[in-house]
RNA sequence: GGUGCCAUAGCUCAGUAGGUAGAGCAACGGACUGAAAAUCCGUGUGUCCUUGGUUCGAUUCCGAGUGGCACCA
């Protein structure tokens, strides 16, 4: 007997643009399960400022990935790589088809493609390189770096403090060069891939958007936020939604202008994911509301 | 109705002693390998309200019109 092809059907495009119904709406057609690929629905405390799915949408199809971890945790797209791919493992053992879907692009290319191996970062070690780039400044550190890898110097952005920490944190923690340890190669996955990107006009997602936000508020957006006040320090509630939110709270803005600035960065948010998924030339792009169009593409692909 | 002030980028405004203009915010483009809803880089997008006049040349000066605001009726 043949074995059955196995499928992922992955759901992206930017935030707001309907992923979340489309993905349910495809789940319940091929009777299966959703993964979700959203940096942020992984933490259960930070519900309505990342629009969790709905109550009935978690119902009507099994989901994983949302509400999974605390703020608390330490987590990264590595641990996600492994843990979606055993997943999908125990996964495919009943289904022939999944769905991922979500707006992390990095996270959704991690399970699609692999990410190279390199050590998880030391904490204690990363927070004294912090200290030693506020100190010494950018320009300094960079060359610290240079000397260390200067490969990776030449081609990294040189003002962009996180990937000169990251560098560095792995130079030292290996002895090796972070360039050496790059190999940016996809990975052969045992299953094969449909990309299916979401859009809409412009105008329209940011009215959506704007719609969302002032919907979060009714909800109660800001007691959410005020909750977990004691946990802004995590780098999960260094997040759009809530930071806004915080700088209310201290004082440093009214509550209207941390709505609009909420609005603005979730724009922000929205073309930045765009300029991600447009280099990737797998994604069959669909209007959100196109449901069919993209149903009779996916079909198509797994002849 | 009268008088005064204003009209410049999507918004708030600056400016040009007459040589077609620039800030902030917004917007737009891009990068991206264990922080990624993060982090970083780049870009002025303009009938200077309309129309006559003066001038080699008007967004700038003068007149008229239109719109807005204020005050007086």
């Amino acid at each position: 007997m043949l074995k059955a092809r196995k499928y992922l059907i992955v759901v992206t495009g930017p935030t707001a643009v309907g992923k979340t119904a489309f993905s349910v709406r495809l789940a319940n057609h091929y009777d299966t399960e959703i993964l979700s690929a959203d940096s942020r629905q992984f933490y259960r405390e930070m519900r309505i400022g990342t629009a969790y799915p709905e109550a009935e949408e978690l119902m009507a199809v099994p989901h994983h990935f949302i509400g999974n971890l605390s703020v608390t945790d330490a987590y990264n797209v590595s641990r996600y790589e492994n843990e979606a791919l055993d997943l999908l493992e125990l996964l495919y053992a009943k289904k022939d088809v999944v769905v991922l879907t979500g707006g992390s692009g990095l996270y959704i290319d991690a399970v699609c493609k692999g990410i190279d191996e390199l050590p998880e970062h030391d904490p204690a070690l990363r927070k004294t390189l912090k200290e030693q780039l506020k100190n010494e400044g950018l320009p300094a550190f960079g060359k610290r770096l240079q000397a260390l890898d200067p490969e990776y110097y030449e081609v990294v952005d040189q003002n962009n403090p996180n990937r000169l920490l990251r560098a560095m944190e792995v130079c030292i923690q290996t002895g090796q060069t972070y360039t050496s340890l790059r190999k940016n190669k996809a990975r052969p996955r045992p299953f094969g891939m449909i990309k299916i990107g979401l859009n809409m006009e412009r105008e329209a997602l940011f009215r959506r958007i704007g719609e969302r936000v002032d919907t979060m508020m009714e909800k109660s957006l800001l007691e959410e936020v005020n909750a977990l006040l004691p946990f802004r320090g995590y780098n999960a509630l260094n997040t759009v939604g809530y930071k806004e939110l915080f700088s209310y709270i201290d004082g440093n803005m009214s509550l209207e202008e941390a709505v609009d600035k909420i609005k603005t960065n979730t724009r922000r948010y929205a073309r930045r994911q765009l300029t991600w998924f447009k280099r990737d030339a797998e994604i069959q792009w669909f209007n959100n509301d196109d449901f069919d169009a993209a149903l009779s593409y996916i079909s198509k692909r797994m002849q």
